[in-house]
DNA sequence: CCTAACTCCGTATGCCTTACGGAAATCTTG
DNA sequence: CAAGATTTCCGTAAGGCATACGGAGTTAGG
């Protein structure tokens, strides 16, 4: 296991350390990057449950035995693949007032989830610390910085940022992926639903939740709107960050 | 697939529908209860990626594809487990002050994930829309009702709390089992992880991280702490809806 | 008594990860 | 230039999973 942690750690670090490699044997047909990219391919098109070793290979025009030539196996491989999307996005210097920093963090988290939504289906059990994901904390600090916080609130409130986010995230991103890929739509699913919910609960058991749904549905058109809970979920928490420096 | 909807839908109500059930056949060796809890406690167990219905079979001492003929299949059974655990807690009236009253909506959502962590690796295709979710549902509402928030922000409310919540219990949940299960204490990690990174990590690229990761170890005594960064974000988010009132 | 309906379950299909070992390719060393 | 060391690629097999299908046996209704 020990082996396993180093030879990831140099793995994901391959830029930084260069490729120490001995040089012996046959050349290697593709290179770490692709096999990461290939397996991100895969993932942001079929899922995470649906993403598997032979698929990567497939894509790579290897056979399934020769990926594990490249990485330790399947969770080291994701490891990978997190920190590669983590560098994805450019960490402009931050501008402008407390509010606006905070959301463009907030933001880039939200984004991110949307372009690659298996990264919320990972098991996470210990994650692995990245060239990308270093950075981007570094910059996620950054936006904060100096503006009254002590250091453990700034640790506090970045997790607190990506708490929220990957939980708002969630609700918007299982909605689109099972609207999309469930095959039924959500008339066809209240169609089913409704006749045997109005039997089942008796018209007086649910007095708040039929007043607030039928709000809520109007104004959504819909059963909900996670975009619309975002944007709620953080101006009340950026309310809230403000009042804490204003002690 | 409208056959399996609503059949599941029947197996949530249940207990409210009464079971129409011929009684043509041998009769049933367990019941329906006995599957949903049996799978209940191979999830709390083993977790759901080893959550198998062959599992749930051996439990119940009947071969695997009996259960086929209790439930449809893994994903409904799933469901089936979802409603039965949301039920295992009170519903008090609600009472005190309203920071109050939403602290202890929050602290039940983060109670259940640690009593049934797999709640969180589940995959959210659709809710079902069970008696115990509904039940919990309305409760969660009266504990804001007459607030002063619309029926609007009532439903973003209770969205927000579950969303961050959910976010909060999964590094508390995560951080757990990984120390427990995965055989490998943070002290041997950091062993390992320390090497590679101070190699790999210029002493200047990372000046706002090491500081305040040094304020977060010292405080915590470790990488992180998890109900305490849940309590941090609750007190802000109850600031923040506090101020909404103010308005 | 006969038959419809139902339960239990054996079998088979087609996925998945990964341990192991062999064949072939390539560099280093003598 | 040959031999050995090293490495890649990959075939095979073990052991897991969900679930479709159909058969055997059990029970109640007509």
């Amino acid at each position: 296991m020990d082996q396993d942690i180093d030879r990831t750690l140099n793995l994901l670090w391959r830029r930084t350390l260069g490729t120490p490699q001995g040089t012996r044997g046959p050349r290697q047909r593709v290179s770490v990057d692709e096999v990461v990219r290939a397996a991100i391919a895969v993932a942001d098109e079929e899922g995470l449950p649906a993403f598997s070793m032979r698929k990567v290979a497939d894509r790579l025009g290897l056979k399934l035995m020769s990926i594990y030539t490249y990485v330790p196996g399947r969770a080291e491989l994701i490891g990978l693949m997190i920190d590669e999307v983590a560098g994805e996005q450019p960490l402009p210097p931050h501008e402008g007032p407390l509010r606006q920093r905070i959301t463009g963090v907030a933001q880039q988290i939200w984004d991110e989830f949307h372009r690659h939504p298996w990264l919320l289906q990972v098991e996470n059990s210990r994650p692995w610390i990245g060239p990308n994901v270093s950075d981007r904390y570094e910059w996620q600090l950054a936006a904060i910085e100096g503006a009254g916080f002590t250091d453990l609130e700034m640790d506090q409130v970045i997790t607190m940022l990506g708490s929220f986010t990957a939980g708002a995230a969630r609700s918007s991103v299982d909605t689109r992926r099972t609207t999309e890929q469930s095959g039924i739509s959500d008339a066809e699913w209240w169609a089913v639903n409704a006749p045997v919910l109005e039997r089942v609960m008796p018209g007086d058991a649910y007095p708040i939740s039929g007043r607030v749904g039928q709000a809520a549905g109007l104004e959504y058109n819909a059963v909900g709107d996670p975009e619309r809970s975002f944007r709620f979920g953080l101006d009340r928490i950026l309310d809230g960050l403000e009042r804490l420096l204003d002690r």
